[in-house]
DNA sequence: ATCTGTGAATTTCTTCACAGCA
DNA sequence: TGCTGTGAAGAAATTCACAGAT
């Protein structure tokens, strides 16, 4: 542990690099100061925020600090100022435009999703190939058919995609997106996608965080059995 | 380190404590071998294993290890086995009752959810209070109204509720669920929800997703500007 | 006097690398 | 020989605990 040389020059400056974990709850915080400044709160300390985000104070306290020192000691945090550096970490200041692919109850659920634009997002097409809806409105935008994708990704410089499929389509959906660009895929799919190195994919599966709670379930059910020792 | 008297007992025998990381991914191999299964597959390397559920071959054994010596050195594992010894551990032989509470386009998406049964579900009831919708039919279910709530779950034992209703009315359906019983939350409304200890929550939140993606994808960017040191 | 910011300790998670079994 | 199972090493995340700013 002290072996191998500290020559000194390996200090670690982390330029900009905020740890994953961190990243991962930087959005739950930043709602929670927006919510807060609607509630006409000015300052919060970080024992008050990390209760409302349902963390630790010193794991909020080290989270922002990699954002820098944005407190006052003696005082708190002022909530305009998270929101302001929070937001800027997130890349809130920018216009991120999203395309959705796949318009049935679950497609419709996320285009009717009110935050995208106080996040940062801007919905810009909705894709679908079933007759019935292509042409159709949703949240304001028309369903275009998937074959439309590589005009408007082209044409609007779209990053980020959503695959709100069924599981069959899915990995041709996303490669699809891949091939128009699209980089970041959320996809809703129970499936893995298949996708090259360079695209970030994250998984959100319904069925994954009911097994998880069921597991917690029955472990508490088995602590009731083996207490004894 | 070597200080304080490794005395001998506190050998810590592990007893049936798989570790939190491992539990979140035993529903994604669980999916995977399920498939595989499907297709015929009657046997597995932890390569080819890890690489269809996208993690490190060594991450996947030592998961798989917390579970038992479920394998055959130089041959791989058994489909078959897999599949009942994750499902054994995420309790998929039991028969979870679960309720969704909320039936916009959200609520109708995870109710016609084609995976519950196979994943030791079962869906006994969904909840919501609008007038159109009380009384019609989803997913072969009549909706009821959320006040009938704490005879269903009595009923029929659940510990599980879904809350897919609008941010400001999911606390209000929280403090019901618990005090229905229900001990497990799956929370898809975006607010942080207050109960107590003793009730595991978990988020899923769309726009916290986009956010995550939008920083990595912020961050490639950034990286291109800011090559040269 | 109070509350942040942060090194240091601790715990958890991941990866390595190889002994051991088929 | 080939692949699992697993200690040990390494990295990451969390918690502790207190110096330091207001």
């Amino acid at each position: 542990m002290t072996d191998r040389a500290d020559a000194g020059r390996d200090v670690v400056v982390r330029r900009g690099g905020v740890p994953e974990a961190t990243v991962g709850r930087l959005p739950l915080y930043h709602r929670v100061v927006v919510d807060l400044a609607d509630q006409g709160v000015e300052t919060v300390s970080s024992e008050a925020l990390a209760a409302t985000a349902g963390v630790s104070p010193a794991k909020l306290r080290k989270d922002l600090s990699f954002l820098g020192s944005y407190g006052t000691r003696g005082v708190g945090y002022e909530v305009s100022v998270l929101i302001d550096q929070i937001g800027a970490e997130l890349g809130i200041s920018s216009e991120w435009p999203v395309v959705i692919v796949g318009v049935g109850h679950l497609g419709h659920a996320l285009a009717n999703y009110g935050g995208f634009a106080s996040r940062g997002f801007r919905l810009v097409a909705l894709f679908d190939d079933a007759p019935q809806l292509v042409g159709t409105e949703v949240a304001g935008l028309t369903v275009r058919p998937f074959a439309d994708l590589p005009a408007v990704a082209r044409t609007d410089g779209v990053l980020i995609g959503v695959v709100a499929t069924p599981a069959p389509a899915a990995q041709q959906v996303a490669d699809a997106l891949v091939a128009a660009g699209v980089n970041s895929i959320l996809n809703f799919a129970p499936v893995v996608l298949s996708v090259p190195s360079s695209v970030d994919v994250r998984r959100v599966d319904l069925a994954s965080e009911l097994q998880i709670l069921a597991f917690h379930q029955q472990r508490r059910g088995n602590d009731l059995t083996q207490v004894a020792r």
